[in-house]
Order: structure tokens, then sequence, then C-alpha cells
DNA sequence: CCTTGACCTTCCAACGATGGGAAGCCCCAT
DNA sequence: ATGGGGCTTCCCATCGTTGGAAGGTCAAGG
């Protein structure tokens, strides 16, 4: 089986298959006399594998555990269940970074007229950013940084 | 002002505002004799409004756009808030994204033991992805991909 | 005056994962 | 045998940021 065909079985794009081999994440594949790369269906599932990590956000590094576990037939799930922890946990501190961002520009976005006027209190908070520091022990009064005209 | 001293005054990094200037973001910083750059308190205000919509995570080319925006007196809210909201909804998608993820490794972790056996629904997964399409139209039996045992 | 250490300059490379493309060889069908 | 498509390797680009090397500059203290 031709890279290409390899490539369409698993998802995994041909440049991205010989990528993988070159770095090490997949064991280098074997060679037709013409020095073609050749795949047997155990590749392809293996390749299989690792796009689905991919899908599910895995670093290669992890992928490289994640590899090296299924081939462990005498692993520990609790192994397994460390790195995919570790990973959402991952996951879920970019999500919280990415919200506070959206919260913000929301906040910035509702104040904003968004006419034909130069005032912006987007730019405003952009040259000037407005001291929303939540406190973790609130002494002061509540803040309404957004009290609805 | 040094490129150091803008530095610690902008949050912006030496080497961000060498590159920044290389890449046109923001123009040329005034010389020395000795060469050195030199920055008056406007440009570190400058820096400031980079540093904050990098914050916010806007990229390069949006803060090119506020940027000029900024500087332009007759500009309208609207674009700021075209640009701004623009931006939003990406993050939006980025969010919806990795939650999609997290919410499968969630499941998938959800099932595994994480014990000292090999067997671990996490890996089986990975190597032959459970069917979960959630369709658009559910015509069928409400799936129930997490029976709590 | 000279040394020393901190600072500045430019240039080059790397990260992570992927895509694009060029130059050249191989395979198969007409 | 010829054409077209697939394969090979190699290099470059992305995006924002960091690191380092080699060399010039500044300021303080002996």
């Amino acid at each position: 089986m031709n890279i290409g065909q390899a490539a369409r079985a698993s998802g995994v794009s041909a440049k991205m298959i010989r990528y993988y081999e070159q770095t090490g994440l997949i064991p280098p594949a074997g060679r037709r006399d013409s020095g073609y790369r050749d795949y047997s269906s155990e590749d392809v599932h293996m390749l299989r594998f690792v796009r689905r990590a991919r899908d599910l956000g895995f670093s290669m590094a992890a992928i490289n555990e994640l590899l090296d576990l299924w081939r462990d037939r005498s692993r520990r799930s609790a192994d397994v269940k460390r790195v995919a922890t570790a990973h959402m946990i991952e996951l879920r501190e970019r999500i919280a970074h990415l919200s506070q961002m959206v919260a913000t520009l929301q906040t910035l976005v509702d104040c904003c007229s968004g006419d034909h006027r130069p005032d912006c209190p987007i730019l405003a908070d952009l040259e000037e950013p407005a001291e929303e520091h939540p406190r973790k022990h609130p002494s002061g009064a509540l803040q309404r940084p957004n009290p609805r005209p």
C-alpha cells in the first residue's frame, strides 16, 4: 500500500505521515525496491490512532506516550488516564483563558455604539485598560462593570 | 529611553519590540548616535496598546487594523466594533472546538478505571472511535453515552 | 585611564504542526 | 513510448515568541 492510499485510508496526509516518521513518532515504513514506502493495514491502524489522538488535541509528545502505552500489553490503565487527564486539564486552562478574553471583549463590544462616531470604548480600553481586577477576597463593594443604560 | 526601559514600562519584551518594528506593526523608533533605539512616552503608550491587544488574543494583523483606527481621529467606532466582534467570534469557535474535545475526553476518562489493569476505554476509543455523531436532526432515540453504573 | 558588567545592536535558529512547491524518479495505462 | 499521476527528498512559510552568538556602547568604580 502506497503512502497516498495509506493517507486516504487513515485520514492522515502523506506529508504528515512522512513527518511523523521523520520525527520518530511512528517507526520507519518498509520500502519497496522502488524506494516507495509500503504500508500494511496495521500501519494504517496506527495512523488512525494518531489521527484520532490529534483530533482530540493531544500533542505529539503525548501521542508518543499514548502509542507506547497502546503497544504495551502490560500497561496500567492508570497511566493512560493520567496522560488523558493532564491533557484535559490543559485544555480546560486554555478554554478558561479564551473565555476570559471573550468576556472582556463582550463587555467592550456591548459598550461600543458601533456607529459613525469615533468615540469607542474598545479603543479606550486598549489604550488604558479598565482596572477590572476581580479580587479573590472582595473587601469592597461589588463593581458594576456593565450597567445597562 | 532605551529599549529595555521601554520594554519594562510597556510590558512588551525588547525582542518583541524589535520584531514589531521589523514587521511594520509599529513605526521604526528613533535612533541615538550610538545606534540605540530611543523611545518616547508616546511610544510606550503605543506599545502598551499593542500589549493589551495581544493579551486579548488579537492577531498581529488585527492589531495593525486597530492601531490604524486608533490613530485615525475620523474613524467610525463601527469599524472598531467589527474587528473586535470578528475576533470574538473566532475565539468562541476555538472555545467550542476545545470544549468538544474536553467533553469527549471527560467521557473517556470517566469510563477508565485507572488502575493496574491494561484494559482502557481511552485507548480503545483512540483505536476505534465510538460513533458519537450527534445528529443535527435526531430522528432516533437519545443515546446514553455515559450511563452511570 | 581602564576595567567590568549591564545594556544595546544585528543575525540566525528553534518551537509545533501543517501546507506548498520544486526537481527528479517510478508505475501503469494507452 | 508517452503521458499523467504518484512517489521521493529538500527547502520554505506559517504565527508569535524566545534563545543565543558576536560585537559595539554606556556608566560606575578602581
